[in-house]
DNA sequence: GTGAAAGCGCTAACAA
DNA sequence: TTGTTAGCGCTTTCAC
């Protein structure tokens, strides 16, 4: 392994240090007074019987050397890592980070361990990433949208020559195969708009996210079919492009309320940036939501701790994780290559933030 | 592998699907008219040099069988995996994303790859993720605060025998050597509580986290010896114990504030509690910072998000980050086995909920 | 029910 | 500069 990164090229060697000597299935053996091939069995369970004492005097003998399986050499004979990848945008965005988690917990309770990987956005870092986790050997890998245009990356399109089991979330790519999830973006965009008008607002402005990412396309998309269905005009003004975070749903909004027309509502494609239109209308002394109503879109933890609590969209997170990972692992464990393509539902969390009468002690 | 979560002990055999033959350092040997052991040179850039125009066929036979190398097989062979473990106890934490992040951020930049558990609060998922990192032969540990009552782990016990060069963050192993880094939490208390005071506040309550975790309770030890020095007594109506999530603060604040003799001033030990008293607070239709004034303890990002933007202790989460896969990578690269412990300073964030007067425009 | 032995794919002596 | 070869530690035929 090498200096640089995730890029086995040059460099001195890693690790020279002296190396205790390892405790391995023969000297196992050789304590138990047995072959290595039992000692394999009663790890293993496995694929031959074992006589009682004999296994138990192969255990007696794992615990007194304290000998710990080696799951490299395991893996390199049995073909399989029982690691498996997974390249999110950015762990520590409440959503990811949300999805991670249920994630983790899914393959934990199947014996697998995650292997994670930030692309942070950038194709160079995912395309390595995506590299770096095939070479490891993974299981499986799950993908999270980091831009869409990754489509003509050379990693990614590698994966369609490999015959890693693989989900894609949140986007999809072409020629892969592989199994894709989504949510109704679009729709999403259309029932939070929607419900906006429900409060009787008209003027409503849209804080949506980079142009180069699906999610925020396809809401902002569901924001218009609304707008135009209602026969409301939709300005310039009134549609901002920011970063799908709480620095650029502030700036926006900044933007949104020092306009001289502006909107007496906010639809913001994520929960991030509605915390920050909330910050700024905050700042600005508009009450929220009698001067300013918001929804936001994600349904992260979080929206139900802002002030007031947030309206959103919810993304069926837990349920995402779950399918995602069901899906993988019963293509890892023998099923057939498939590319299939889900949308899942989104709901409308009514809260505070939207007009909406809230029982704030009935949080769930 | 197994059913079992991470623990190989019996159960069917895994991905018995027909594997595609995969391309070795044999199939690239052979194209190019070589031996393996030059294939070998020409991948590591060493520790041999190879001729240009050997080099050259090589490569291009690499890239002509799309020939990707196997890492378990380097991995069973050089002893190294590159992969460090990294065990949280929930990654959706705010806190601990932001750690991961940088840490993850940091290892990519150095060529390794991050294997991540939650150990979600519980000793036994703890140490079934210790154990299963150690068989991986992860080339380093990196632990981070469940509880501290892990101490007597079987699991944690087996590391101190090992010689994984391991790093602990927030909290520290008495018997497991290794390098420890820890912040200030005592003094964070105590300044955060005293910054309350200079605010003019005498009745000021604590929100503390699990009395299992030694982070609270420096933190809540700091805040009594600034309320002991001022002479302003704690009655036990102002001092509250809760879990250390939004929901924990929003409960605490909600019993706080709801009594006769309600504080005017709340110290969260940490940002998500304040979060949670914040909201408690805006529900209660108490205005911060006039009605009550709030600080919290961590910096994490959405602290600044808040309405108002929330006054707290930071830690310094990058450079902790940064030290703790420093301290470990020095020592897989062939440091000495050392047992430091090293404590971070923290430093208070002077935002609008305490009461200061907060420049909202120029928050960095 | 047990054991001998052949590799998994790679690296690095060691020899040429 | 290149090639031969011996394993790394484990699982699993295949024979007994």
């Amino acid at each position: 392994m090498e200096k640089r990164p995730l890029e086995p090229v040059d460099g001195p060697a890693r690790g020279s240090r002296p190396r205790k000597k390892r405790v391995t299935v023969d000297d196992v053996a050789r304590l138990a007074g047995t072959s290595t091939a039992v000692v394999s069995y009663v790890m293993n369970n496995g694929p031959r019987p074992v006589a009682p004492e004999t296994r138990a005097r192969v255990e007696a003998a794992i615990s007194q050397l304290s000998y710990r399986p080696n799951a490299v050499a395991r893996a390199l004979r049995r073909s399989e890592t029982g690691l498996i990848g997974l390249v999110v945008p950015d762990n520590s965005n409440p959503f990811f980070a949300e999805l991670a988690r249920v994630i983790e917990e899914e393959l934990f309770s199947r014996g697998y361990m995650l292997l994670l990987g930030n692309s942070v956005q950038s194709h160079a870092r995912e395309a390595a990433y995506v590299k770096a986790l095939l070479e490891s050997q993974v299981d499986g890998l799950l993908l999270i949208s980091a831009s869409e245009e990754t489509i003509e990356s050379e990693a990614l399109l590698t994966l369609a020559a490999t015959d890693v089991p693989l989900v894609m979330l949140d986007r999809r790519v072409p020629g892969v195969e592989g199994t894709s999830l989504f949510v109704a973006n679009e729709n999403g965009g259309y029932e939070a708009t929607l419900h906006l008008m429900e409060h009787g607002h008209e003027r409503i402005a849209c804080v949506s996210g980079p142009n180069s990412l699906t999610t925020a396309i396809e809401r902002t998309a569901g924001y218009r079919r609304a707008m135009d269905e209602a026969r409301f005009p939709i300005p310039e003004s009134l549609l901002t492009f920011s970063a799908f975070d709480r620095e650029g749903g502030y700036r926006s909004a900044l933007k949104l309320l020092r306009s001289e027309d502006r909107p007496s509502a906010i639809f913001a494609t994520s929960d991030q940036q509605a915390i920050g239109v909330i910050r700024a209308a905050h700042q600005l002394g508009f009450f929220i939501p009698y001067d300013l109503a918001v929804i936001g879109f994600d349904g992260i933890p979080e929206s139900e701790y802002t002030a007031p609590p947030l309206t959103t969209i919810r993304q069926p997170t837990d349920e995402m994780a779950r399918r995602a990972v069901e899906a993988l692992i019963s293509r890892i464990e023998g099923g057939p290559r498939t590319s299939s393509s889900e949308v899942l539902p989104v709901e409308l969390i009514k809260r505070a933030s939207c007009g909406c009468p809230f029982d704030t002690n009935g949080h769930s």
